[in-house]
Formats: structure tokens, C-alpha cells, sequence
RNA sequence: GCGAAAGUGGCGGAAUUGGCAGACGCGCCAGACUUAGGAUCUGGUACCGAAAGGUGUGGGGGUUCGAGUCCCCCCUUUCGCACCA
């Protein structure tokens, strides 16, 4: 060990090491217990950002923490290697994907391994390369085989400048997740997986998890999912065999409908308008709607003016038989529900505002819950006809009114009977719909695991068997940037012969969405090599699930969405037990940095040159500062403020503790003769125990909660301590030497997880061969009998004002101490001349004198 | 518009969940060492006040011996959703 701190010097001997040792690889027939920290696999740009730093970094901490408490720790990590930058660098400087991908890849693992990372690089993945889009593969045949995967034409979000379909999760809000293009819509061939098979475990499988992901990811995910109940509704259209199917969540209101709405796509809607003299009008007012829809903006900020149309058709109303008028409105969407609304302008808003502007007929059916006297929950006033101004709809639950036989009942009473009654009759019925949509994964690009697909003339679509895998993407294409997919025009690739029949057939062009590699990869971590499948059950077993996952929030739907689906299949294929693949998520804040000019905090980014090279701080203040300034700055979850002026507190912090420990070295490389029980040592050595202990429990219950940042500050403090206790490296008696001993120990070790390097230097210095990791259960155990105050401070309040404090022992009797505070001079101040109404004593807590 | 979360020093943030508000760090101020200081060390640092003391966790009200924490109203900010029947 050096007088001064030089991390480079130091970061390189023991990332050598750990490499040399092996010392982070994780073995399967190691039989301690397992934890598997997980942290999203970037995708090769090509550079490190502080966002990678930050995920790193805190998954490190924890890799670190469960490894020194004796843990079998799996941390790997691996490569989104697939995706449009790399097409869009093959297009602008005419390198091929593979090679900017691979290039990429091993700059950014420098960097990764620079920082120190504990990887076990062992187990590291790249989507782009075949010996994993093979099981990418693997699992689209399983899909297929089982109706999870189908193809079909449809409406998509298509991005015109990347010319390319989105799926919803990436189109959300009608701009394009990566570019903000506005999406319009296109009617293209495309394969699908079917989430919706899995939407009600996805909404129930939260229960599972619920304790252990933020709850704003989990209301998201539910969000997307958009479990709703009611009923389905079948009116009968007049004059026709028709019948036009509703979905309603309030079947309670039917008598207060006054007409049923389409979606302008309605497949009923051309039928029910043979032969109308209104044909051609409706018809034009719905392609309008269509076309209207497909263009509208990335600025829908306000909603869009109701328009509809009457179609002079009408339905009836199973339950009054009353006649209805049929309308085509811009604001029924065909991919939700039925695609037809039974409009209920006095108890819908939206359907106000259109009857509103059609001047349709408003009936209130719904009455406010009166109560009578009794005062019970059910003393209900029956057929209460509280009429509610009819100014704005009243959606809320009530009474029925106006509703024939159901008139009197609770809305909750009514709505189920009513589907009850609907489902006797056979025109409805209760029923569950879901707003999440099937997962669209074709992509019309080159740079992803192509589709294993045959289409032959006469088998149609075939499977490629599962032998023939992987298909392989060519290794070089043609990018211009216009156009369709590069892949379609390379012939090798697309002329192939039918697996079926043997004839000239054409291979599927379209390649999977990257989501699709991201779903499952962190199994793929358990059993990278393996070439007989995605991964052997067993061993996935034994890591699985996930203990602790972290990434960023911009993954709250997609990714988390997808692999949780994902999961779900790989159970019902039998590769895994269980129905959630991650136990704990951690969502981490973005970083931000000022924008030069600007009082800004903004997200780091290239174009507005706000960005900070994490090599160049690694340079010049150490991978150890660098990762303690980050973790140390804010709580995980929150935004980090990127602060230059941070990180030197950082290295300064380091550098007082090396200089500590250098001070002490010598004298602590003795072996310890004294066993903690037979230390008799001064007052302050006896302080600076209590201090170690408090500070271990504190350290330990802080990383277990995610509190890293105030792990790091009680580390601060206890150090600070440590400073203070001052005793003389030569001059100390034993006793004291060994208190130091344990607090530099102690320091040493807890450090690990937030500044690695330094800590093991440290380590080694004190007399400790061999490494943190080597020493089993190295993490120090907290003590409660050992941090045990000596003595309190009590504070003293008279009517709630702090005036004073006592100093008593810790077991002082509640008596003793409302007579100690009482008789405190100050307090006397405070209560003389007033009368002491009553005194509430708080053990351990404080005393508040309450005076007249 | 709807929904959720959050508002604490100059800044990032603490506060054992109803019990000493401001831990820890940054910044700032003063001092020491120094030829020098953008190094290091020591001390100080919520506000008003000379002090005693008073005030203080977005604003207003309430519950309580006691409120940053619980309840009601309002304001602001951030995020999510965008006609989901």
C-alpha cells in the first residue's frame, strides 16, 4: 500500500486479479444459497453513459453485498445487439451491422470492465449472434405450434421515416417511441404473439409481485392491460337478421340508452346500409373518420371533437324493447369492446356530449343514493326520484329510476342481475374485455433474428423445422435507406425450397422485434452455451427467479410486460416453474446534467451536449470515486443531478480513509490476540465500538431496503468518527488498537460494494490474503448488545417547546425519568408559576411537560 | 381533461414511520499550514435577534400533550393516460 491514494493503480492490480482468480464467476455446485442480480442488458451504441454507470453501479453494490454475506452471486450481463442504429450506421458510413455491432461491443465491455463491474463474463450474450437468435427462433416454432404465434393482416402503426411497423407499447401516444414521428396506420401482413392469451395472469400475476415493484410501474402494467368488467349486450337491428353487439361496464343504465354508436370500421356497418338511400353519405362520413384517425398527431393533446352520423337504422333494446336510432361516431374505436357503444347520454360523459350536439334525447335512469333513517348501509329510499341537473352526465353509481322492474335496486345489485338476466335470455351477458392487444413482432428490417418462415406455393406458410435452426441472417446486405427491407433483396437468403413439399419457395423476410430477445435473455445467462436448447430447465432452476432486477422506467410496460408474458409461455412449454420471473425490481432515475446556457436539468444526451464521459471521470477521479459519487448523490429511484464537485467529495472521502488505514497498517498486521469479550478499553474506544456496531446494522439494513445513499453517508459518519477516536498507532494500548482494528475492518469491508478496489487494497493492507470474496461471510454482523448506547439524551419539552435535555442510563424506569425532568433547572424555568396539568414520558424518547 | 406521486436550508438529500427538523455530502464563510492555493487540515453555516428568546418542512384549516409525518381545502411541480364504453 502507497502513502497516497492512486486509483488507477490500485483499479487495474485488482481487476487483474479478479479476472485471474476467476473470482466472480458463479458456479452451480456451489451450495450456498443462490441470489441472481440482474441488470438490463444495454444495447451496444457503442459508448458508455452515465445511465449505464448508475445501473451498474447499484446492481454491483448488491452483487457485492450478497456475495461478503455468503451468498452464491449470479451477476452477468450481455448484449441488445440487435436493432436500428446499427442499420442506420450501415446506411450513413457503409459498414456492415455485424461489424459497427461487434466493434461497438468491445469498446463498451472496455469500459464496463474499467468500471470494475463484477461480471462473470463467462456468461455474457449478444442477441446478434446465432448461437442465441437461435432460440429466438426456437421459441417462435414452440408459439406456432401452439397458436401463440399467427399471422394475420392488420391495421399497424407504421413509422414513415424508419418504415417500419411499431407495436402499440411503441407507438403509444401516436408518436414513435424512438424517433416522435407521428404513426399512422397501414394494412400490412404480420405475424403476431398472443398476449392477450395471458392478459387476466398478467393482471393477477401482480399479486404475486406487488410487495416488490414500484407500485407506479404495477399501475402502469395494469393500465396496459386495461382489465374492465361488464356486460356484452346483443340489440337487435330492425329489418335485418343482425344483431350489433355492445360492451358496456354499466348495463345498469340500459334504459337510459338512446342510441347505439359504431365505430366507423364496424364490418356490420356496409351490411346494414344495403340498399339505404344513406349508403353512400355514411359510408364517405366513415372513411373520413378512418382517414382522420390515421393521421392524428403527436399533438392530440385535446380531445377530438365528437362527430357521427345517423345510419336511419334502429335497433332494439332487449331489455325495454323501445327503438333506437344507429349512429357512426368518430369517438367508438373498433379495437376496444365490441367496436359499438350503447350511448347513455345522461350517465356517460362522452355520450352526453354527443347527444349534446345531435340533440338526442337525455333520460336520467340513474338516481343518487338516498338514505333513510335507520341510517343502515341498505335502508335505501326505494324508486327515489332525486332528479340531478342535468347539466353534465351523472356517472356515478345510484338507484335506478325509470327502469321498468329493476327501478329500485342498487346500481351494484342491478348490474349483476341484469347480465344475469341478459345470459338467461341469450342476448349478453357479463364479460371481461381487456385493452391490451396481441404482440405484434414482425419487423420489415434486416438487422434482427429472422422469422424461421418458409412460404411455398402450394404449403403456404410452413414452419422451418426445428433442425434446420438457425436460419441465419446474411452476413452483408445492401442498405440504402429507401425502400423496403435489405433483407428482401438478398436472393441467397430469400430463395430457398419448401421443408414440406421440397419446391422453390421464399423465406419470411420480416425479422423479430428486439423485445423479443430482451424477454428471455436472463435465462439464457444460466446456460449460455448450451446448444441442445434455450437453456437446460434444471440449472435455470436453480438461479431463477430473478432476485433483483434494475433498469430504467422506460421499460415499466414494454420490456417488463413482454418478459413477464414471456414467462408465462416458457412455464406452460414446461421450461420453468413458477409464474413470475423477477422476485424485486428496482427502477432507477434518470441522470441529468445542466445544459450549458440553460438553468436545465436535462436528461445527459449527445445533442445537447450535456453528456459526461464516464471514462474521463473514471481518468481522472477513479472507477471507486466515480461509482460512490453516483450511488451516494440521491436515493436510486430519484433523478441524479450530476455535480463534478460530488465526485471530488467522493475521492476526498477515499483518500482520508487510505490515509487512515496506511496510518494504521503496521500495527494491525499483527495478528489479534484479544477476543471482543475481553476489551476493557477507554471511554472514546468504547464510543467508537458502539459506533461500529451501529453503523454495521445501519449499512446493512439500508442496502437491504435500497437506501444505498444513506449506507454511504453512515459509512461518512462512522468514519468521521473514527477521525475523532485519534488514538496513536505506537502509543495505543492493545485495547484500543484492537477497537480500531474491528472499525477499519469493519469500514473496509462495507465499503466494497460501493468503491470495490479500494476496499480490497485496504483490506489486503490490514493482514487479510486471499481477497473479500474468498473469505466466506466476510460481511460483519451487527450486534445489538455491542451498539447499545451507554447513556441517553433526553429532550425535555414544556407544552411541546424543546427546553432541555437530561442525560440519563438507557434503563432508566419511567418514574426516575419524570423526576429527572422535572427537576432539570431549565425546565424549572419553564413551569414555575404554571400548574403541571400532566407529564407524558416517552421511554427511550423524550418527556414533554404539558403546563397551565 | 382524468389519474398518480411529490413539495424540507443556497443545492442533492436525512429524519428509527406521530416524538430533538436539517444526518451525510456539495457549496459558502472564517482560521491554520503555505511563496502560492482551485491542495490539505480545523471550526462555522435554516431564518430573525446583541442576547434571552422567537420563527420555520408550498399556503390555509383541523386532530393530538406533541405533526415534515395523520385528516380536509387550496396552490405548484413532475410523471403516466388520452374519447378504453
Amino acid at each position: 500500500m502507497d502513502e497516497k491514494y492512486f486509483p488507477e493503480q490500485i483499479e487495474a492490480k485488482w481487476q487483474q486479479r479478479w479476472a485471474e482468480a476467476g473470482t466472480f464467476e458463479a458456479r452451480e455446485d456451489d451450495p450456498r444459497p443462490k441470489f441472481y442480480a440482474l441488470e438490463m442488458l444495454p444495447y451496444p451504441s457503442g459508448f458508455l453513459h452515465m445511465g449505464h454507470v448508475r445501473n451498474y453501479s447499484i446492481g454491483d453494490a448488491l452483487a457485492w453485498y450478497k456475495r461478503l454475506r455468503g451468498f452464491n452471486v449470479l451477476h452477468p450481463i450481455g448484449w441488445d445487439s440487435f436493432g436500428q442504429p446499427a442499420e442506420q450506421a450501415a446506411i450513413k458510413r457503409g459498414i456492415q451491422p455485424r461489424e459497427w455491432t461487434e466493434e461497438n461491443i468491445l469498446h463498451m465491455k472496455g469500459q464496463m470492465q474499467r468500471l470494475g463491474v463484477s461480471y462473470d463474463w463467462r456468461r455474457e450474450i449478444a442477441a446478434h449472434r446465432p448461437e442465441y437468435y437461435k432460440w429466438d427462433q426456437w421459441f417462435f416454432l414452440k408459439m406456432f405450434e401452439r397458436d401463440l404465434a399467427y399471422k394475420r393482416k392488420s391495421a399497424v402503426n407504421w413509422c414513415p421515416k424508419e418504415e417500419t411497423v411499431l407495436s402499440n407499447e411503441q407507438s403509444s401516444g401516436g408518436i414513435c417511441w424512438r424517433c416522435g414521428t407521428p404513426v399512422v396506420k397501414r394494412e400490412i401482413e404480420q405475424w403476431f404473439l398472443r398476449t392477450t392469451k395471458y392478459a387476466e395472469e398478467l393482471v393477477t400475476g401482480i399479486k404475486e409481485i406487488e410487495r416488490d415493484w414500484p407500485e407506479k410501474v404495477l399501475k402502469r402494467q395494469r393500465d396496459w392491460v386495461g382489465r374492465s368488467e361488464g356486460a356484452y349486450v346483443d340489440f337487435a337491428v330492425r329489418d335485418h337478421d343482425e344483431k350489433v353487439r355492445v360492451f358496456t361496464t354499466r348495463i345498469d343504465t340500459i334504459y337510459g340508452a338512446t342510441a347505439i354508436v359504431l365505430a366507423a370500421e364496424h364490418p356490420l356497418l356496409p351490411k346494414l346500409l344495403e340498399g339505404s338511400s344513406l349508403k353512400d353519405d355514411v359510408m364517405a362520413f366513415a372513411e373520413k373518420v378512418k382517414g382522420a384517425r390515421a393521421i392524428k398527431a403527436q399533438d392530440a393533446t385535446e380531445e377530438e371533437e365528437k362527430l357521427g352520423m345517423n345510419t336511419g337504422q334502429l335497433s332494439v333494446n332487449p331489455f325495454s324493447g323501445e327503438l333506437m336510432p344507429i349512429w357512426v361516431a368518430n369517438y367508438v374505436l373498433m379495437d376496444y369492446g365490441a367496436g359499438a357503444v350503447m350511448s347513455v347520454p345522461a350517465h356517460d360523459e362522452r355520450d352526453f356530449d354527443f347527444a349534446r350536439k345531435y340533440t338526442l334525447p337525455v333520460r336520467q335512469v340513474i338516481a343518487p343514493i338516498v338514505h333513510g333513517q335507520r341510517g343502515e348501509p341498505d335502508d335505501i329510499v326505494p324508486g327515489s326520484d332525486q332528479s340531478i341537473d342535468m347539466k353534465t352526465a351523472f356517472t356515478e353509481y345510484g338507484v335506478l329510476v325509470n327502469s321498468a322492474e329493476w327501478s329500485g335496486k342498487l346500481s351494484s345489485d342491478a348490474m349483476r342481475e341484469m347480465a344475469d338476466y341478459a345470459e338467461a335470455k341469450k342476448f349478453g351477458g357479463g364479460a371481461v374485455t381487456y385493452r391490451i392487444r396481441d404482440w405484434g413482432i414482425s419487423r420489415q428490417r434486416f438487422w434482427g433474428a429472422p422469422i424461421p418462415i418458409v412460404y411455398c406455393e402450394h404449403c403456404g406458410a410452413v414452419p422451418v423445422p426445428e433442425r434446420d435452426l438457425p436460419v441465419m441472417l446474411p452476413d452483408k446486405a445492401e442498405f440504402t435507406g429507401t425502400g423496403e427491407s435489405p433483407l428482401k433483396s438478398v436472393s441467397e437468403f430469400v430463395n430457398t425450397t419448401c421443408p414440406k413439399c421440397g419446391r422453390a419457395a421464399t423465406r419470411e423476410t420480416d425479422t423479430m422485434d428486439t423485445f423479443v430477445d430482451s424477454s428471455w435473455y436472463f435465462f439464457r445467462y444460466t446456460d449460455p452455451h448450451n446448444d441442445a436448447a434455450p437453456f437446460d430447465p434444471a440449472i435455470a432452476a436453480q438461479w431463477t427467479p430473478v432476485d433483483q432486477y434494475i433498469g430504467g422506467d422506460s421499460h415499466a410496460v414494454m420490456h417488463l410486460i413482454y418478459t413477464r408474458f414471456w414467462y408465462k409461455v416458457m412455464r406452460d412449454l414446461g421450461l420453468v416453474k413458477g409464474n413470475e420471473p423477477v422476485k424485486r425490481l428496482l427502477t432507477q432515475g434518470m441522470v441529468t446534467n445542466r445544459v450549458e446556457g440553460t438553468s436545465d436539468w436535462k436528461a445527459m444526451s449527445k445533442s445537447l451536449g450535456n453528456g459526461v464521459d464516464p471514462d474521463e471521470m473514471i481518468k481522472a477521479y477513479g472507477a471507486d470515486a466515480t461509482r460512490m459519487f453516483v450511488l451516494f448523490a440521491a436515493p436510486p429511484e430519484n433523478e441524479l443531478r450530476w455535480s463534478e464537485s460530488g465526485i471530488e467529495g467522493a475521492v476526498r472521502f477515499l483518500r482520508r480513509v487510505w490515509g487512515m488505514v496506511y496510518r494504521w497498517q503496521e500495527s494491525l498486521s499483527f495478528p489479534v490476540r484479544l477476543e471482543p469479550s475481553d476489551v476493557e478499553c477507554s471511554p472514546e474506544g468504547r464510543a467508537l465500538r458502539r459506533k461500529t456496531y451501529q453503523t454495521i446494522a445501519k449499512v446493512t439494513s439500508d442496502i437491504d431496503g435500497l437506501h444505498l445513499n444513506t449506507s454511504v453517508a453512515a459509512l461518512m459518519e462512522f468514519f468521521n468518527q473514527v477521525v475523532d477516536f485519534n488514538a496513536h498507532p505506537v502509543m495505543a494500548p492493545p485495547e484500543d488498537v484492537f477497537v480500531m482494528r474491528e472499525a477499519l475492518e469493519a469500514l473496509a469491508v462495507m465499503l466494497a460494494p460501493f468503491s470495490p478496489h479500494v476496499a480490497e487494497e485496504m483490506w489486503e493492507s490490514l493482514g487479510h490474503k486471499g481477497g473479500l470474496v474468498q473469505t466466506a461471510a466476510v460481511w460483519p454482523v451487527a450486534d445489538p448488545e455491542l451498539a447499545r448506547k451507554e447513556e441517553l439524551e433526553i429532550p425535555v419539552q414544556v407544552n411541546g417547546k424543546l427546553r432541555s435535555r437530561v442525560v440519563v442510563a438507557p434503563d432508566i424506569n419511567e418514574a426516575d425519568l419524570r423526576a429527572l425532568a422535572l427537576a432539570d433547572s431549565k425546565v424549572q424555568g419553564f413551569i414555575d408559576g404554571h400548574e403541571v396539568v400532566k407529564v407524558i414520558v416517552v421511554p427511550q424518547r423524550l418527556v414533554n411537560v404539558v403546563v397551565k
